[in-house]
DNA sequence: TCTTACGGTTTTAAAATGCAACCGAAATAT
DNA sequence: ATATTTCGGTTGCATTTTAAAACCGTAAGA
């Protein structure tokens, strides 16, 4: 990463993580079941370099964890912990949102279904507690337990803006 | 972009957008209620000239729309479209991840509510039709109606690799 | 045992980033 | 009307990342 944002905020704190144009792509692949170093970087067109260092990052963050499958030697093979696993959410998102917006409806490369009924799985939604749809101008954000100083600043200086726009 | 993803894969496609450290943090202060080039300038610490390529670059494509609110001359606001504003899934997911998982519960320094009922909007998750939640292992992938012959081919080697597994 | 595939590391050039200086037009104060 | 400050950038330069290719030791397979 080139300069890790130093807000607690933790939209920050995850680009800090993956936001970069590979990161990402490395978990998408470890999603839908690549182990082997030679099959991430010839699934997705990646320098052995930045492959590398993308694995690294992502043992060290608890993303992914490394196995020795050699037989009479060592050989690595990448999982996802459940920490990476719990990504699907970004994941899905970033696709639904791609194939709506970038490709358009019934250009989807890929459909994502469910295992057991065959049927594709239900478009993300943000909701309250009541499942009411929510959109942008619904939403209120106010500080919560973990909220310091900086953090109150900064909401105090977007609700402002907001009230009188 | 250092360089863009050549993949018709909307995740791919969605990286060459904002897989950088910046661009999803211009969004979410849009997001927010943040239009001037100063706010956007003070809230996220960001270096000019990258603030001012991230804009054009959001503007270029859809994300943002640019307004003209001078009195006796030009001056810009920022606002996210439509096509912005349906990012709300990808922060949202991004965010309950974060919160979760690199602050932990507990430590949210920033709460979403609904506005109307003032309580916490839900967690986002991944469904079938029936409202049944989906984990990973649930997932098939399948070619959608806008795969290619390297997407298919890709589907097929993660699918042989799974199988394996 | 020989050969090939695997899983990287190193090197080097190109590109992106961060910072500071600068600048014209707009808004504000005098 | 004039002077000053703020806004919204652009430019140039040093630093950091990235991409690509070459290289290399170990493991697996013939």
């Amino acid at each position: 990463m080139v300069k890790p944002h130093t807000q607690c905020c933790s939209l920050a704190g995850a680009l800090n993580l993956f936001g970069d144009s590979w990161t990402l792509m490395v978990v998408r692949e470890a999603f839908f079941g690549t182990t082997r170093f030679g099959d991430f970087q010839n699934n997705i067109k990646i320098a052995k370099n930045i492959l590398a260092d993308r694995l690294n990052l992502l043992i060290e963050k608890g993303i992914l964890k490394k196995a020795d499958v050699g037989e009479r030697g060592v050989r690595y093979e990448y999982y996802l912990t459940e920490k990476g696993e719990s990504l699907i959410t970004v994941l899905v998102a970033m696709y639904q949102w791609g194939d709506r917006w970038l490709l358009g409806e019934g250009n989807e490369p890929l459909v994502l279904k469910d295992r057991e009924t065959l049927s594709p799985i239900a478009e993300l939604v943000v909701t309250n507690r009541d499942g009411q749809k929510l959109s942008r101008a619904d939403l209120l954000a106010e500080p919560g337990p973990g909220a310091d100083a900086e953090t109150r600043a900064w909401l105090a200086n977007t609700q402002r803006r907001r009230r009188v726009s």
